[in-house]
DNA sequence: GACGGCGTCAATGTATACACGAAGCTGCCG
DNA sequence: CGGCAGCTTCGTGTATACATTGACGCCGTC
């Protein structure tokens, strides 16, 4: 694989699973050196990260973005646009087959969720399983783009209500009747119960974080050890807020 | 300014006003001369309108994208799910002097029309303020990004459309009740101004678009001169189709 | 003591050299 | 005469050296 690819690759995973916290600085050279290509390639990983607006170049260096309360907001509120859309779409031009098999799976979902960490894995895999196979029936791909956008972000907030297994229980039912209008090819409910879900979603969300999870951990932590990259790191995102890309 | 940041613009600018047409080949070294920097910031500018969409990689090189008559289908099903969210949050969040200068230009948009190119260019530059007033007062950064995207590619077919005056017309007057639904904070009135809009701007422009626009003018126009780049060029979009990035 | 200007330095921006891979062409063999 | 194999060549991928910019801190002056 190319090497920037996997920079590219690796430096997005981490900031996803939180390896990388909002307000890292990643810098060219340091990072060059830890993942063991040249400058040339982490530059193009960390230009296509601005674009995807996990990371905003900040004067001297890039860091990684933090997610403030009003961002979930206004995430969710595209979400909504997008998925219902998407929904809908998937309702009209679905194969049945493909929600079918989900279905069934979908079934399983609250014994997975009683099984622990390897359950809710596999839990989580089906809602992305889902996920794809409306943004496949939808059969549009400035849709599907836009919609891969958003699930970036939506990602990195999900590991908030990770563990709140009542709310999980809930939203595999929202999902089922989700998958229930599509199969009926009913575009309208397949939207509203969209619209439902994502309301609900979002309100657990908000309740989840307390005051403002942009919360920067106190230092910057520099991804490399011992380099004492030490400055304040504002918690209001600059310039132009984040780009969904 | 830096050289990455004009080769960028230079090149989407060529893009959008098609002087570089679809299936056109634009390859590194061959475009570094013509913009006169090396092929570093070409590089990077090609990445971006990669990420943007405009461009594709394509084995050797990489080829300004095509658009199909079904790629307009899906552009406007996105843009209808994303500026009726936008009008609609516009509605509830405006400053209302804002939205009133708006108005009063827009209601000059008819004698305008009239005055070819000139009036052209300003009743564009209206349409394009009104844009990013919405923009502005949706105040969702998310939702922002994706319109900027939107916009971008909605450009190319704008093209199309141009000199068809009586469309215009129409157009300013679908505009206006749109302002004047933002203005009343109608919510819901500004979301269906916006859909009917959309469904009529749609029509005309595949109304307008024969048989396919994709249609390279046969041969790819190496954007350089004398270079004999003489390949068929696909018509359909090779691998993943358009991605808004 | 505070403000402004200048110098230093580090990190990014740019250029170029080198490596690798793929596609096309040519020549040989079946 | 057609097909295949090897070579050649062009183009992108990567690394690194050099240029430039902008930020930080120090020093001088008001």
């Amino acid at each position: 694989m190319r090497a920037g690819e996997r920079a590219y690759d690796t430096l997005r995973t981490e900031i996803l699973d939180g390896v990388l916290e909002p307000g890292s600085v990643l810098q060219e050279v340091e990072q060059s050196v830890r993942l063991g290509v040249s400058r040339t390639p982490v530059r193009e990983a960390l230009r296509r990260l601005i674009a995807d607006g996990l990371v905003a170049a900040s004067g001297r260096g890039t860091v990684v973005t933090a997610i403030s309360r009003n961002d979930i907001v206004s995430l969710y509120e595209l979400r909504e646009a997008l998925e219902a859309r998407a929904a809908g779409l998937a309702a009209q031009r679905r194969d049945a087959a493909d929600f079918a098999g989900i279905r069934e799976r979908l079934l399983e979902a609250p014994s997975l969720l009683a099984e622990g960490e390897a359950g809710l894995v596999r839990y989580f895999a089906i809602v992305d399983d889902l996920d794809d196979a409306i943004e496949a029936a939808a059969d549009n791909a400035f849709l599907g783009a836009a919609l891969r956008s958003v699930q970036l972000h939506s990602a990195r907030i999900r590991r908030l209500s990770r563990h709140n297994h009542e709310r999980l229980r809930a939203a595999a039912g929202e999902h089922l009747l989700i998958v229930d209008a599509i199969l009926a090819g009913d575009a309208e409910l397949a939207s509203h119960a969209t619209h439902v879900h994502l309301h609900m979603s979002l309100t657990n969300a908000l309740a989840t974080v307390p005051a403002d999870e942009a919360a920067p951990t106190a230092d910057p932590v520099p991804t490399a050890d011992p380099v004492p990259t030490a400055d304040p790191v504002p918690t209001a995102d600059p310039a132009g807020g984040p780009r969904v890309a």
